[in-house]
RNA sequence: CGGAGCAUAGCGCAGCCUGGUAGCGCGAUUGGUUUGGGACCAAUAGGCCGAGGGUUCGAAUCCCUCUGCUCCGACCA
């Protein structure tokens, strides 16, 4: 490919918006442009790149019998009703009708559209287990997209589905897909990417985990054990090995007069404790308006993941006063003594349930108690005490009992067993051995494309651009001439060019006799892992200059044996990725 | 969905407060001199100032409405 026809330029400045190293290098670059918000078009370099990256990911699917389909973006709405999932998905789908009125959506994941075509397809135990896999358009109606790549609304997601028997199948199918993915991380060029715990939502029991690259600009929260492998859990379901203990001699309730002192800070501060000895009090409304009292030591966040878990609701939203009001409480001033358990759903934080004598409100403004203590204040019977609280950095692992790390992840996939949850009530059964219907049980897998790329710039890049992994470069090669007209470097140039094409090597050719500031500015933006260099000086030599995009050290090759020898190194550079 | 901001040439911006001929830098085109980390000279092209309405003799500029985009938060199979 010759640069001077290249489509796409690249930007001497950073994208005014643009804060994270992806963002700015993918447009500076001209991999990307905007179209509408989360939407964007792709340039020749970012789709040489994204081809590469479906190619790994074709073959590591098919390699764990995988077999590729392509299902359609616009679904009918009532493969949707049929889940019931039409109804409980946000605006995040995108619904519209087609020109007779017909209700239909843009897919945002294909579980329903997979289980129309099985059911159909599959009737026996003797064909399963089964795995489909599709790279295609998924379109989410994001609220907020941003990072250019990093959250879209139009993406290409590869997605696949396996079928199964029972749940031992795929078990054991789950584990040969968490290898695979390994392997396509390795492969990209991924050095950071770790698998972690992640929520398994109303699923009761199934597992699921998320991939993510570890990079600061990421939207996900982990916390890891210190050695980074004995734990790794999304913070929306971590755990900490924290004990809590009653201490002490249980004291009297004692009313305090609290004027105007409204938050744990204000509270503890009044009266001389720390937070960790009071209680806070958080409202949400579940949906159908009844309010959820979560209750937890002052020292604590709730984990709203655990809590709608812990509830068995899909969603939930932070209640406002007036309904505070409504169930007895009072906001600011709010505890459980006194309220009636039936008119609200009420749950404890183990952190609050086993430590003595905390000060908490007193449901009477300008009130507060001290020397609360659960079970003495509270009938235990009534009450749902468990785990709601959010990891803290530093809290102690549950496997090793160090203290736990805190890093930002970007999600690059996720693995997730579904069980039944769509094969029942879409009807997705099989005969089994003895003639009778089962359901087949379910896993799904999926890769972002394109937010794969962007961490990969993440993950490897300098001040200068970014840096590709060979095996997913949009090029192998850049070579570059410099003076082009000057002295036949153009013409040794493109004779090396088509020597190394003939030898099946992807080159870019940079034939537009830019200064060479603008041209290596350019080729730090591209960011091939290899780059030649021929000039007059360097001919004068009969030789180019090799180097790496990595580093600026330069050797001399012969231009005799130029093409053969790269050739050989970019096939064993590509070995590593293998 | 809450909060904040922005919208003027391909890109980055100034002009707006205080209404009066549309500007700068980069990029592009042509010619010339150049060529090892974003050169120089000269010329040229390029704008319904996001859209609609209002005030005014006159609106990029003042007022109203709408739309789009970005950032922070909420949400996120």
């Amino acid at each position: 490919m010759k640069m001077s026809q290249l489509a796409g330029r690249r930007l001497k400045e950073d994208p005014k918006d643009a804060k994270t190293v992806s963002h700015k290098y993918l447009v500076r670059g001209g991999y990307i442009r905007p179209v509408s918000a989360g939407i964007y078009s792709l340039l020749p370099i970012a789709k040489r790149i994204i081809s590469k990256i479906e190619a790994i990911i074709r073959e590591e699917m098919n390699a764990v019998d995988g077999q590729e389909v392509l299902m359609p973006v616009v679904l009918p709405a009532d493969l949707w009703q049929e889940s019931g999932r039409y109804d409980t998905v946000g605006a995040e789908l995108l619904r519209f009708k087609d020109r007779n009125g017909k209700a239909m959506i843009l897919g945002m994941t294909h579980e329903e559209a997979v289980v129309h075509l099985i059911r159909t397809e599959i009737s026996s135990y003797k064909q399963l287990p089964v795995m489909v896999y599709q790279i295609q358009t998924k379109y989410r109606d994001e609220a907020r997209p941003r990072a250019g790549l990093i959250r879209v609304r139009e993406f290409t997601m590869k997605d696949a589905y396996s079928f199964h028997t029972d749940q031992a199948s795929l078990d054991e199918y789950y584990k040969r897909v968490h290898a695979a993915y390994e392997k396509i991380y390795r492969r990209v060029g991924l050095t950071h990417v770790v698998s972690i715990l992640s929520n398994s939502g109303m699923m009761g029991g199934s597992v699921s985990h998320e991939f993510m690259l570890l990079a600061d600009c990421g939207e996900d929260s982990i916390f890891l054990s210190p050695d980074g492998k004995s734990y790794k859990a999304n913070r929306e379901v971590a755990v900490s090995d924290l004990k809590f203990e009653k201490k002490g001699e249980e004291l009297p309730l004692e009313k305090i007069h609290t004027p105007g002192k409204k938050t744990i800070e204000e509270v503890a501060d009044f009266l001389g404790v720390k937070a960790d000895q009071t209680g806070k009090a958080v409202f949400y409304s579940d949906p159908e308006g009844k309010l959820i009292f979560a209750m937890i030591r002052g020292d604590f966040e709730v984990n709203e993941t655990k809590l709608k878990n812990v509830l068995g609701i899909s969603e939930m939203n932070f209640a406002n006063d007036e309904q505070i009001r409504a169930a007895g409480a009072v906001p600011g001033y709010a505890s459980p003594l006194g309220l009636d358990p039936a008119r609200i759903r009420l749950v404890v934080d183990k952190s609050a349930a086993n430590t003595s004598n905390l000060v908490v409100g007193a449901n009477e403004a300008d009130y507060h108690y001290r020397n609360f203590n659960f079970g003495r204040d509270l009938d235990a019977k009534d009450v749902l005490v468990t785990d709601i609280a959010c990891v803290r950095e530093g809290d102690p692992c549950p496997v090793t009992g160090e203290p736990l790390v805190f890093r930002h992840g970007i999600e690059i996939g996720n693995i997730f067993q579904l069980g039944t949850k769509y094969s029942k009530p879409m009807n997705c059964s099989y005969l089994d051995k003895d003639g009778k219907s089962q359901y087949m049980v379910m896993g799904c897998y999926g890769i972002g494309v394109g937010r794969t790329m962007a961490s990969v710039i993440e993950d490897s890049h300098d001040d200068y651009g970014p840096i590709w992994p060979m095996s997913v470069a949009p090029w192998q090669v850049h070579v570059c001439a410099l003076t082009p007209q000057k002295d036949g470097v153009g013409e040794a140039a493109s004779k090396l060019v088509a020597e190394l094409e003939a030898l099946g090597v992807e080159v870019l050719y940079d034939d537009r006799g830019e200064k060479a500031g603008s041209m290596f500015s350019d080729a730090d933006l591209i960011g091939i892992p290899f780059r030649v260099i021929v000039s007059p000086k360097s001919l004068a030599g009969g030789a180019a200059e090799f180097r790496l995009r990595s580093s600026r050290d330069t050797e001399l090759i012969p231009l005799e044996t130029a093409a053969a020898e790269l050739a050989r190194r970019v096939k064993s550079e590509l070995e590593k990725y293998r």
